[in-house]
DNA sequence: GACAGATTATCGGATGTCCGATATCAGGGG
DNA sequence: CCCCTGATATCGGACATCCGATAATCTGTC
């Protein structure tokens, strides 16, 4: 009965920021509770990640650091085309609120 | 199971769209399909009026075509500030994927 | 007024999304 | 080796979000 509380963006974020450099599943968390204001508990991030690696969209190495692999990367691209649709006005709404 | 669908921007959107200009239910139902690619049904649009209108956000003339009140834009802009919290790249975000 | 088509509205329910509580694991001192 | 701390992981469930089906209302046309 909210409304607007923007969810369902988790797994977007985590692919954006796993495509500019590879993270840890905390570390992932810290920067996204740095971004939204609210630190994503474990019970939401590792779950998340579980799902994207059970896609095949992320990979895992020995230091459990995880990355995106090559379907994560063109999954993320539809993803991105799929955002500026809907957001084709990006540049108008941040001038509208002063940043 | 599915993840990363990106719900949760419908009011964000609504709100947006009647900043801009006033609008009917199925005028923003258009929009908002012609934006993410599936218009949503009436079955989706008009409760989430019917809350925000019960929240003091939207009013609605007789034509029954919705505007943002006074305390609506206020909201929007708390949004609008979220928003680019969260995606405070969107310029990086929009070039890596051409549009 | 009577009809047809579009719009508006409501409701129940299916699914998505996330969190709290809890358990397990890895590493660093003592 | 044992404890402590932080990271990782799992599970059940609470709530949000949205849709399908259906009904009511409006608008123009005859």
């Amino acid at each position: 009965m909210a409304l607007c509380e923007m969810r369902g963006f988790l797994s977007f974020l985590v692919m954006w920021l796993l495509s500019r450099q590879q993270m840890t599943g905390a570390e992932l968390a810290r920067e996204l509770g740095k971004r939204k204001g609210h630190q994503p508990s474990p019970g939401t991030i590792y779950p998340a990640l579980k799902e994207l690696r059970a896609k095949g969209l992320l990979s895992m190495d020995k230091r459990k650091r995880y990355a995106l692999t090559p379907k994560g990367k063109k999954e993320l691209n539809a993803h991105l085309r799929h955002f500026f649709a809907t957001f084709c006005d990006v540049e108008e709404m941040r001038s509208c609120c002063g940043k």
